[in-house]
DNA sequence: CGACCCTCAACAATTTATAT
DNA sequence: ATATAAATTGTTGAGGGTCG
């Protein structure tokens, strides 16, 4: 976020302003990819555990938008903009996604072979396939995970925005953790881990119970 | 010598505008 | 109204320099 010296005290003034013209100039749609091999594309089995990759997207990663956007032409076969409606209305109004995220995503489900799509009269009916289907039935799992943090997700996002004061919160426990030093004893480990496990449960039932 | 803060670089998604 | 393309934004990862 750009409250990184939001905090802080004094910095300079242009500040927010950090890649303005980064390398994309002399082509079209220069985007793709090569830099870190951090490995993010799903794969096929791909989705390696739960717990987090917060990657440069935005909520989910666009991994998770792809499983989504599958389930849905799965359940029916749907054209983009019906399908960015329908998750509209999934999330109850609060998330809609972009067509500039969904439209590429399902291109590349077409490409991969999950998906076929059918001209129609300027539409594009997206259809599932044989392949698409083997796909879901072996993320089922990942695609139920996902719809029910997607569920949250709309809930909090319902609720209320993020508190700043949880970043700073973050930011100390972070802290703490990098200046702890020692040894990591298995001891020492599952102290940390219990305690974050008790916060996370506290908040899970308060924002339930709430 | 150690720790902290800031800046650089890049990818992935959102938003916006444009074309069909 | 829908689909496609371009620009924008936000986030994340890594590194370097400076203060204590």
């Amino acid at each position: 976020m750009g409250f990184h010296h939001l905090f802080g005290r004094h910095h300079h003034h242009h500040g927010c302003d950090g890649r303005e013209a980064w390398a994309r100039e002399a082509m079209g749609i220069g985007r793709g990819r090569g830099r870190r091999g951090f490995g993010d594309d799903e794969g096929e089995g791909g989705w390696g555990g739960m717990g987090g990759r917060f990657r440069g997207g935005r909520v989910f990663g666009h991994g998770d938008l792809k499983l989504i956007l599958l389930a849905l032409i799965a359940e029916q076969p749907r054209h983009g903009y019906e399908l960015i409606r329908t998750i509209e209305e999934m999330f109850d109004g609060a998330y809609a996604p972009s067509p500039g995220a969904v439209y590429p995503t399902l291109t590349l489900l077409e490409e991969l072979g999950h998906a076929s799509v059918q001209s129609d009269d300027g539409k594009k009916l997206y259809t599932i396939t044989e392949a698409g289907k083997a796909f879901l039935a072996e993320n089922k799992e990942a695609v139920d995970a996902v719809m029910s943090r997607m569920e949250q997700t709309a809930r909090m996002f319902a609720r209320a925005a993020a508190p700043m004061a949880l970043r700073e919160a973050m930011h100390n426990l972070k802290r703490a953790l990098f200046m702890h030093g020692g040894p990591w004893n298995t001891e020492e480990v599952k102290r940390i881990v219990d305690i974050i496990k008790r916060a996370a449960d506290e908040i899970i039932k308060g924002k339930k119970d709430a």
